[in-house]
DNA sequence: CCAGACGTTGTT
DNA sequence: GTCTGG
DNA sequence: CCAGACGTTGTT
DNA sequence: GTCTGG
């Protein structure tokens, strides 16, 4: 799963945007959560855009907006026919730039949040978008793909989000690109090293946004 | 036919 | 327990 | 995702 | 919008 995560505005980050000709940059932003506002590349009419979109699903066909149903994750596995990711799956995916993201470990009742980022590079999480209503008032939203854990990460979670590789960023974003040769995409895949940190659980409440501070040692995981 | 749902995660 | 807000 | 509220009346 | 349940 994925319900926190945040950009830092470095080279690796600043990489990513260069692969898409985006000549903008990121504001570094810690403790991201659901329904906040986020900054989504998707392609459009004119090529590869940055927009700000809401970290929520929001399907076009609802009649008011909201938050009744979780919609800041869709599940890998049901992608294709839940009636709210479906369409999004099939014309309007997009990718949400990320520096690492937090998942927390339950165990005896206690949860202890855990950073988890890539060694050298950003990370790019598969996701959908959608939008709602016409003229003013009218909303971007999106989400992030999820799928099963890889190994290494079920130490600390069984789910985690979809991160695409490097020469998977393309034919994601293409809204022509026939949905089955993407299904290797989506499934539980480690782009790069990764290390994963435990955390000071200040982090727990959304409305903290200071930097996460690493309480304990670090695990490294190899990409094999 | 109309009405109502449409979601994820984790825990028991 | 369940819903809302961040 | 987690944290925090969850209510009414009347007064400032 | 589209599917399921009654």
């Amino acid at each position: 799963m994925c319900g926190r995560y945040n950009i830092s505005d470095d080279p690796f980050t600043q990489a990513l945007l260069d692969e898409f000709g985006i000549d903008r940059h990121l504001e570094t932003r810690y403790n991201i959560a659901p329904t906040e506002q986020v900054p989504v590349i998707r392609r459009g009419d004119h090529g590869y855009e940055l927009r700000e979109m809401r970290w929520w699903l929001i399907p076009s066909w609802v009649k008011e907006p909201g938050t009744r149903y979780s919609m800041f994750n869709a599940r890998a596995e049901t992608v294709n026919e839940s009636p709210a990711f479906r369409a999004p799956f099939r014309h309007q995916r997009c990718i949400l730039p990320a520096s690492s993201f937090i998942e927390w470990h339950t165990e005896d009742g206690k949860k202890q949040p855990w950073l988890i980022r890539p060694t050298d590079r950003a990370i790019a999480f598969a996701g959908l978008w959608d939008h709602w209503g016409h003229g003013e008032g009218s909303i971007l939203s999106c989400c992030i793909v999820t799928c099963d854990a890889v190994p290494g990460f079920r130490r600390i979670h069984n789910r985690m989000p979809v991160m695409l590789e490097a020469d998977q960023l393309q034919r994601w974003l293409s809204p022509d690109t026939d949905t089955e040769s993407l299904m290797p995409y989506l499934q539980p895949q480690l782009p790069g090293d990764f290390e994963l940190w435990p955390i000071d659980e200040h982090i727990n409440n959304a409305r903290h946004k200071e930097t996460p501070v690493m309480t304990g040692d670090k695990i490294l995981l190899r990409a094999d």
